[in-house]
This record gives structure tokens, C-alpha cells and sequence, in this order.
DNA sequence: TTAGGGTTAG
């Protein structure tokens, strides 16, 4: 009797939930005659109850008991049913919930307590699912209800628990079915838990579900997410029927596993097999052509999408744009971003972040304000993109700026979004500021990407002692060096000319298991090269265990042109020739060592060599960062409205550099100018001024981040290493072609043969 | 009444 009061104040205190859902219910459905047919039944039902809310016992005595107690308990169920489809709020939930377990309903109907489970997973709260699930479990219980609750776990990330679950049936005498693999395989595939996979492989293989479409499908998943492609790649291959899940699943593991060729030659027979692709399909088709950066094909990948109507799918279009982001076809991706009708976080994310890949930071940034201004709100994915365009700009403003607006926005600042301001305070010259970051990470939240981040920091900023004092406090906090640790400390030893330490840096990488890679002893020729080490730099080279890069070439053509070695020069630039005969940087370097031991004849032969090619140099640019703006300066540029300044600026540091010690590297200036210009023009554009400016710990009001040497005449656009324009002064340059008369800010050029 | 494949960053 309890019971059944307690039932009629629960559906009293629903009756405004149910009767506010039915409002919603689509008058066109098909399934209005029924629902109102329910509501009908209910609302008669609750009226005779309202009448009568007193129910005297001896008047329920005479009733059919079991005629009412089992019309009672469908209306509940139907009630509660009907509740939980349109529920969208937890309060609500927690309020059917209650009511169900009051009433005892809860174990006996476990479709309902299902029901609940989902609807508890749906709003992230898996406790309150387990418990649910608990109730139940000890009066009746079947596959179903399990699945129900690994699938809750399984989707709500919660996928230890997921499998202690499937563990826990194992034991029991419930046994899994084609259900319950899916989910326990995608509670594995999500944590690479690679054993655990293996041991539910082997449970549907003894159960005899390993032939079932959805568990091949999620053993070739889970295989593949394990790193296995291969193993994924054998269950694919023996499979008697395959759908384009299927397909897919196996094409986005070869796609994952960076095996780009082996995705789209899959894509191929899928097509062949007469299976249709579907938007998920070209998602993962255009990722594999990212990484062949082929835009032919990404071409066609994106005229079939257009042609099978893909491209109204916001994912489609977002992968397009990345596709042609990794293509580096800028333009082709703005296009598709500016054509699409629809544009989500992710469509934004891809475009900010093309711009980046390709080095239009500065576009990132104006697109960053439109999507602002559009209302669209910048996640972490977002900020890490901006940051790392801050940092590539090394314009501390607009850093700054940018992490204040992540404050403000309250984005979440994870460890990844951290290490990346870090790294972008430390790129843009703040480096006290990046080590008061690392710093306020707890030392147990210190990944090797945060030691990585402030050791780099440190070697840029030329104190290489303090890089090496980070790297063994990084080895006493327990964290494990990577290749990336041997890459930022061999450039630290490099930078600051610690030549010992370097070389103990680099026999010390097997002893923790990781292997020199071409990068590795690119930092090593550098180092010793630029110590003048030609010939151990050269040994270095020739006793590589892997093939030449033509990064170490071009490590010892820099040391050959900087110490005038030209014999040894012209082997390094003949490997380049040959590993890249298309970069015309190598070139220009040969025929500056040529040019600085006055042998024009080879000088002519290279450049010619050049022009044969059709090859030119890219003009190189200084980034500066004046007030609020940054700016690309040239050579001799007094278009930028800021020019007297920063000529005023780089001429006093150039007198500090003197004062502390610093002597310029004339050697390879051309002979027609005079001496002191010739120290004038390096004083502008040594990579050793942005090293001094660190060193120094200047703090002008211009921050000046020299990324590169200035090379451009500004008549005849030609690129050329070391020729600059005096302030003020003429001054007469020879390079290989031209006499080039720079005067006032501008140049003009004659052959001079 | 419960199922398998996807895009941005690092």
C-alpha cells in the first residue's frame, strides 16, 4: 500500500514534465495516434487518482488486485518511458530515477533502468549510471544491461572501468555477445591497451563472434589504434563480407599509421568492390593525401567530393582544407573555406593553422580577429594555433595579448597549451617570463615536451651551461630524455661553443635508447664546424651509420664559408647539388666562399649554373616588433614607416655588441666596399645580433628578431647574400652578376661582365 | 532496447 502511494506522488509531481513534452511531439508524426492514445489512457487515469487522493484501503482491498496493481505498473513504465525519451535535463533524471527505485520498478523492469543508464552517460555522469546498474544487477540481470553499462563507460572515456567491467562478466555467467565486443574494443583501442585487446580477440573467437561484421570491424580498429596495422590489416584480409566501415576502418589505419600510398591503393579496390564512399571515407582519403602532399590528388580528392555532393558536410570541407593546407596551397584552402556556408570551430581551427604551416602568420592573425568578430569562440585548439603564430612572428605584444585573451576566455589551459606559451614566450625574447611558467608547473606534471621547451628556450637564448644544468635536473625528476632533448641541447652546446659538453651530449644518447638522427648530427657539424672542427666535422659526416641529410652538408658548407675553406666546401656543395639541386641557398653560400678567395670565374660558373636552373633565391626578411605591430623589413627598406628608428636602434646595439666583445666576420663582405662598412652592413645583419641581443638582455622599446640574413636588392630583386644598404652612404656591392649602388634606401644594378 | 570508420593542434 506504502508502495503504491508513494507511485501516485511521484507521477503527480511528473504529470507537468509529461504533459510539456507532449507539447513538442511533431503534429506530423507517425506516431501521434499512439503517444495521444498514451496520453489519453494517462490523463483519465491520473483524474480518477486526483479525485480520489485519499485511496481508503478497503476500496483497493475489493479491486481486482492483479488487474490494478499490473495496469498500475504499465502506466508507470509507459509514463516513465516516455519521460525518459524526452528528458533533457539531469534534474529530471535524477527525479525519474528516484521514483523508479522508490517504487521498486527499477529491478523488476531492467529496460528501464537501461534506459536510465544511457541517459546518465549521455550527461556525463557514469556514477550515477553505476549505481543504477548496481540496483539492478543483484534481481535480474542479462547481456544487455552489461553492454549498456560498458558501452556508458566505453563512450564517457572511463576505459579502465570499462574493461574492469567486461572482466567482471567474464566472471559471472552472463555471456558477451556481438554487442558487448564493439564497446570492450573501443575501450582498448582508446588507451592502446594492445594485451587487453588480444584477450578480448581471443573471448570472440572462443565465443564464435570473431566473424561478425561489427567485431571485425573494431578488432581491425582497435589493432590499427594499437599501432598493429599489419595485425589489422590480416583480420581485413580474411573477412568474407566487408561493408564500407569496414573499408574505412582499415583505410583510416593506414592513413594513421602515415602509410599514405597503402590508404589510397585500399580507396582504389573499395571503389573497385563497388562500395560507396561516404564523408567519413573522404575525411580519411584526404588526410592520406596531406601526408603525400600531392595537390594533383588533392585535386581530384576534392572534385569528388563535389561531384558526389560530400562538400555540404562541414567535416568534408574542414578536411579539404587541411588537405590542401599540408599540400601548401594556400589559396586552394581559402577558397573552400571561403565558399562553404556553414563554418564550425574545426573549419576555422584548419585555416588558422594552413596559414601557420605555411608561414602566413601574419594572415593567421587577421583571420583569428574575423573569426572573433564572427562570434565563433577560440577553443585550445585555437590558441595553441595562435601561439604558435605569436611565436613564429616572435612579436611579444601580441603573445601576451593572446594570453591574456585565453584567460579571459577561460580556455583551459592544459600541459600542450602551456609548454606552447612557454615556448612562444622564450621565441619571442621574454625568456624570464617562459621560466616562470615552467617554474608554476608542479614538477610532477613536467612532461618531457616542458623540459624540451625551457632547455631550447635557454640554447636560443645562447646560455648553454644552464640548458645542461635543466637536462640534469630533467634526468633527477625522472623524466626520460627524447630526441627532441638531444636536438635543443646540441644546439644549446652549439650556440654557446660548449664544444666537450656537446660532443658528451651526443655519446650520452645511447644510454638513453635514443638513436642520432640526421638532425643530431647536423647540430654536431654545426658545432664544430662553426669552432672551426672542419676536418672532425667532415669525419663526422663521412662515418654516418645513416644516409647524408643534406642537412649536415649545408652544417659544414655554413662552416666552410664562415672559416674560407674552399676545397672542403666544394665537396659539401657538390653532395648538396646532388641531394638538392633545386635550393638555390646552397648555391648562393658556394659562390659566397668563391667570391670571398676572389675566384670569379666559378663564382659566374655557379651563377649561371643558377640561372640555367631557373633558380632564385627567396628574399629573405627581419621580423621587427614596434608598439603594437609587426613588421617584415628589407634591405634598405624605408618603405616601413618606422625604418629611422630601427636603423637608430640596431646602430646603438651594434655598439654595445662591440663593447662586450663582439668582432664581426668581414672575410666574406666583397672587397669593393671599404672596411668600416663592410662592419657596418654585419652589425645589421649577423645572426650573432639576435644571439647578443639575448645575451645582453637589451629591453628596448624595439624588439628586434632577426630570423634571417637580409639578402635583396631592391632594384633588381635578385637574391644575394650580403649586400646591404649604409645608411646614408654609398656604397658599391659585387656579386656575382652586378655592381649594385645602394643609395638612400635604394638600389640600383649593371652587370659587370 | 545496446554496435564498428573521420577533420583542426602537438
Amino acid at each position: 500500500m506504502s508502495n503504491s502511494r508513494c507511485q501516485l506522488t511521484q507521477l503527480h509531481v511528473l504529470l507537468p514534465s509529461l504533459t510539456k513534452g507532449s507539447k513538442k511531439h511533431d503534429p506530423g508524426s507517425r506516431n501521434k495516434p499512439k503517444v495521444m492514445h498514451r496520453l489519453g489512457s494517462w490523463h483519465r487515469y491520473h483524474f480518477h487518482v486526483s479525485c480520489k487522493p485519499l485511496v481508503n484501503p478497503s476500496s483497493l482491498a475489493s479491486l481486482n488486485t492483479n488487474y490494478a496493481f499490473n495496469s498500475f505498473h504499465d502506466l508507470t513504465e509507459n509514463l516513465c518511458n516516455r519521460l525518459l525519451n524526452s528528458c533533457n535535463g539531469s534534474a529530471l533524471l535524477k527525479q525519474i530515477h528516484s521514483s523508479l527505485t522508490a517504487s521498486g520498478i527499477i529491478k523488476r523492469n531492467s529496460h528501464l533502468g537501461a534506459q536510465i543508464i544511457i541517459k546518465y552517460a549521455k550527461f556525463g555522469d557514469n556514477n550515477s549510471a553505476r549505481s543504477v546498474f548496481d540496483t539492478i544487477l543483484g534481481d535480474k540481470s542479462n547481456s544487455f544491461l552489461w553492454n549498456t553499462m560498458i558501452r556508458a563507460y566505453a563512450n564517457g572515456g572511463c576505459h579502465v572501468e570499462a574493461l574492469e567491467l567486461y572482466s567482471f562478466m567474464r566472471k559471472t555467467d552472463i555471456a558477451p555477445n556481438n554487442y558487448t565486443f564493439p564497446f570492450v574494443l573501443k575501450a582498448c583501442a582508446s588507451k592502446s591497451l594492445i594485451i587487453e585487446g588480444k584477450v578480448v580477440h581471443g573471448d570472440a573467437i572462443r565465443t564464435g563472434f570473431d566473424f561478425d561484421l561489427y567485431v571485425e570491424a573494431a578488432l581491425v580498429d582497435m589493432y590499427a589504434k594499437c599501432g598493429q596495422t599489419d595485425e589489422g590489416f590480416k583480420i581485413f584480409d580474411k573477412m568474407l563480407m566487408r561493408d564500407l566501415v569496414c573499408w574505412t576502418a582499415m583505410i583510416t589505419a593506414y592513413e594513421q599509421a602515415e602509410q599514405p600510398h597503402k590508404a589510397l591503393l585500399l580507396f582504389q579496390k573499395m571503389q573497385l568492390d563497388g562500395v560507396l564512399a561516404d564523408a567519413v571515407a573522404i575525411v580519411s582519403v584526404a588526410s592520406a593525401v596531406g601526408q603525400l602532399g600531392d595537390t594533383m590528388k588533392a585535386k581530384i580528392v576534392h572534385a569528388y567530393a563535389i561531384c558526389n555532393g560530400f562538400l555540404a558536410d562541414v567535416s568534408v570541407e574542414n578536411a579539404i582544407i587541411a588537405m590542401y593546407a599540408k599540400c601548401g596551397n594556400v589559396s586552394k584552402a581559402r577558397l573552400v573555406f571561403d565558399l562553404m556556408e556553414e563554418r564550425d570551430g574545426i573549419s576555422w581551427n584548419s585555416m588558422l593553422s594552413c596559414y601557420t604551416q605555411n608561414g602566413q602568420a601574419s594572415e593567421a592573425l587577421l583571420l583569428f580577429e574575423e573569426m572573433l568578430d564572427s562570434g565563433c569562440k577560440p577553443n585550445p585548439v585555437t590558441a595553441l594555433i595562435m601561439v604558435s603564430a605569436c611565436a613564429y612572428l616572435g612579436s611579444q605584444h601580441l603573445g601576451r595579448k593572446l594570453h591574456n585573451l585565453v584567460i579571459d576566455e577561460k580556455i583551459k589551459i592544459d600541459a600542450t597549451l602551456r609548454n606552447a606559451l612557454m615556448d612562444m614566450y622564450a621565441k619571442c625574447g621574454d625568456l624570464d617570463t617562459a621560466t616562470r611558467i615552467f617554474n608554476d608547473i608542479h614538477l610532477s606534471e613536467r612532461n618531457a615536451t616542458s623540459w624540451n621547451v625551457v632547455i631550447s628556450g635557454y640554447g636560443m637564448h645562447g646560455y648553454g651551461k644552464e640548458a645542461l644544468n635543466l637536462f640534469s635536473q630533467m634526468l633527477q625528476a625522472g623524466v626520460e630524455p627524447d630526441h627532441i632533448t638531444f636536438t635543443s641541447l646540441l644546439s644549446a652546446c652549439g650556440h654557446a661553443g660548449l664544444i666537450d659538453e656537446g660532443r658528451k651530449c651526443f655519446a650520452d644518447m645511447k644510454k638513453h635508447s635514443v638513436t642520432p638522427q640526421a638532425k643530431h648530427y647536423a647540430c654536431m657539424v654545426d658545432m664544430l664546424g662553426r669552432a672551426g672542427l672542419l676536418n672532425e666535422a667532415f669525419d663526422m659526416i663521412q662515418q654516418m651509420p645513416i644516409p647524408q641529410s643534406d642537412g649536415v652538408w649545408g652544417a659544414l658548407l655554413l662552416a666552410c664559408r664562415i672559416h674560407g675553406d674552399t676545397e672542403l666546401g666544394e665537396i659539401a656543395a657538390r653532395s648538396l647539388f646532388q641531394l638538392e639541386p633545386e635550393h638555390a641557398g646552397y648555391y648562393v653560400l658556394m659562390s659566397n666562399i668563391y667570391a670571398a678567395s676572389n675566384r670569379w670565374q666559378e663564382v659566374g660558373k655557379l651563377r649561371q649554373d643558377m640561372k640555367d636552373r631557373g633558380l632564385r633565391k627567396p628574399s629573405a626578411f627581419s621580423v621587427i616588433e614596434f608598439g603594437k605591430e609587426v613588421h617584415g623589413f628589407l634591405t634598405a627598406d624605408r618603405v616601413n614607416p618606422y625604418w629611422q628608428e630601427v636603423y637608430r636602434k640596431v646602430e646603438s646595439m651594434a655598439v654595445e655588441m662591440k663593447m662586450v666583445g663582439y668582432v664581426p666576420d668581414l672575410s666574406c663582405v666583397l672587397h669593393d666596399v671599404e672596411e668600416e662598412d663592410k662592419e657596418y652592413i654585419l652589425s645589421y645583419h649577423s645572426e650573432k645580433l639576435a644571439v647578443a641581443f639575448g645575451i645582453m638582455k637589451i629591453d628596448p622599446e624595439i624588439a628586434i628578431h632577426i630570423t634571417k640574413n637580409l639578402r635583396i636588392c631592391s632594384d633588381c630583386h635578385s637574391a644575394f647574400k650580403f649586400v646591404s644598404y649604409v645608411y646614408g652612404r654609398k656604397i658599391v656591392v659585387r656579386d656575382a652578376n652586378r655592381f649594385h649602388h645602394f643609395q638612400d634606401g635604394t638600389c640600383s644594378c649593371n652587370d659587370y661582365w
